[in-house]
DNA sequence: ACATAAGTGTAGCCACGGCTTCATTTCGGC
DNA sequence: GCCGAAATGAAGCCGTGGCTACACTTATGT
C-alpha cells in the first residue's frame, strides 16, 4: 500500500501543551464517556427501585410478576434486578414472597421519581408534546445530573411564575 | 418453614389487587422501558460512529489507538466496537489499518454530532452550565426522539429571534 | 382436601462491552 | 536494511441484562 500519505504526527491534537488556562479538549472526552457509561449503569437499578416503589404505594408490596411486566421484561430478569437491588442494599425480600424497599431504597426511589417528573416537566416546558415527553424522559432521566436538575427546577420556577411579576433577573 | 408472619393480604391497603382499568393505565409503561433500552443498545453504535466521523476530519483516517484513547477505553474494546459497526454496515477497515465510514456510517454520524449540538444548546438555553450541559448531554442525546429534536429546533429558533422584533408572537 | 393454576426460583443460554494478556504486524530511527 | 517500539489483532475473563425451560411453592376453586 502506497506509504500511508497522512501523517498524523502532524496534525497531532497538540504536542505541547498549554496548561493552566486551555482544558485539552481531548483529554476531559474520555471523562465524559465515563459519566455517561457510569450514569447507564445505574440505569438498572433507578428505574426497577422506583417501579417497585410505586407497586408498594399501590398494592403494598411490589411481586416479581408485576414489577416484571411493568418494565416489560420476563420475570427471571426482574428477579436477577432485584437480587441486585438486595446486593446494593435498597431492596429486601423473602423467597415467594413481596419485594420491599430499603429506607435507602425508599430514598432512591423517591428521587429519582422527583427528577423523572423534573425531566418531563421540562421537555414539556420547551414544547415537547407530552407522550413523546414521557417516554424521553425515561431514558434521559439518568443522565441528568445535579446540575442540570436544579436548572432545570430554576427554569421551571421561573416560567411558572406569573408574567406580570417581573423580578426576573434578579433572584 | 416458618408459617409466615408475613400476609401480603394484610399489607396491602386495598385488598383487590389491579382487578379494574389498572392494567391499562400502566401497559404503555414497558413500552417506554422498551424504548429506553433501544437507545441504550444504539448508544455505542452513536458515540463511536461520531468519534471515527471526528477523527477522519482530523487526520483523513480513524485509528483504533485514537479511538480509544478518546472513548477512554482500551484498544481491544475499541476494536470489538468497530467490529461492530462493520458488521452493521456502518464502517470499513483493513487490517492494520486505519478505520472509515461507509456512506451510511456518515450520515449517521453527521446526525449524531448534530443532535449532540442541539441539545447542548438547549440545556444551556434553559440555564444548564456549558461544562455540565456537555457532560450530561453526551448520555441525554441518545434518547432524544426526533420529535424531542424538532422541539429543541424549534425552541432555540425561537429564543434566537431578537427580543426587539416580536412579530412572531402575537401578544 | 386436593387438583390445578399462578407465582417464583434456578439453571443455563446469548450478546454486549468492559478488561488483561500475549502474538503479530507495521512504523520509524539509525 | 534492521531492530526496537508502537500499533493492531486475537483470545479469553468478567459482570450485566436480556431470554427460555424447567422445578418448585403458593394460591385458588371445587
Ligand atoms: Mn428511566
Ligand atoms: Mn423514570
Ligand atoms: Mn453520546
Ligand atoms: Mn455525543
Amino acid at each position: 500500500m502506497p506509504a500511508d500519505p497522512l501523517d498524523r504526527s502532524a496534525a497531532a491534537p497538540g504536542p505541547e501543551r498549554a496548561e493552566t488556562g486551555a482544558e485539552q479538549e481531548t483529554a476531559c472526552q474520555p471523562d465524559r464517556f465515563n459519566r455517561a457509561r457510569a450514569a447507564q449503569a445505574a440505569t438498572i437499578l433507578e428505574d426497577y427501585a422506583e417501579m417497585i416503589g410505586d407497586l408498594i404505594a399501590e398494592f403494598g408490596e411490589a411481586r416479581v410478576t408485576d414489577i416484571a411486566h411493568r418494565m416489560g421484561v420476563t420475570h427471571p430478569t426482574a428477579t436477577k434486578a432485584v437480587a441486585r437491588l438486595r446486593r446494593e442494599g435498597l431492596a429486601i425480600s423473602r423467597p415467594y414472597r413481596g419485594i420491599f424497599l430499603t429506607d435507602e431504597g425508599e430514598a432512591l426511589a423517591g428521587r429519582v421519581r422527583a427528577r423523572h417528573r423534573t425531566v418531563v416537566d421540562l421537555l414539556v416546558a420547551v414544547g415537547v408534546p407530552a407522550e413523546t415527553a414521557e417516554m424521553d424522559a425515561e431514558g434521559m432521566e439518568h443522565h441528568v445530573s445535579r446540575t442540570t436538575l436544579r436548572a432545570f427546577e430554576d427554569y421551571l420556577r421561573q416560567i411558572d411564575a406569573p408574567p406580570g411579576t417581573e423580578s426576573s433577573s434578579q433572584d
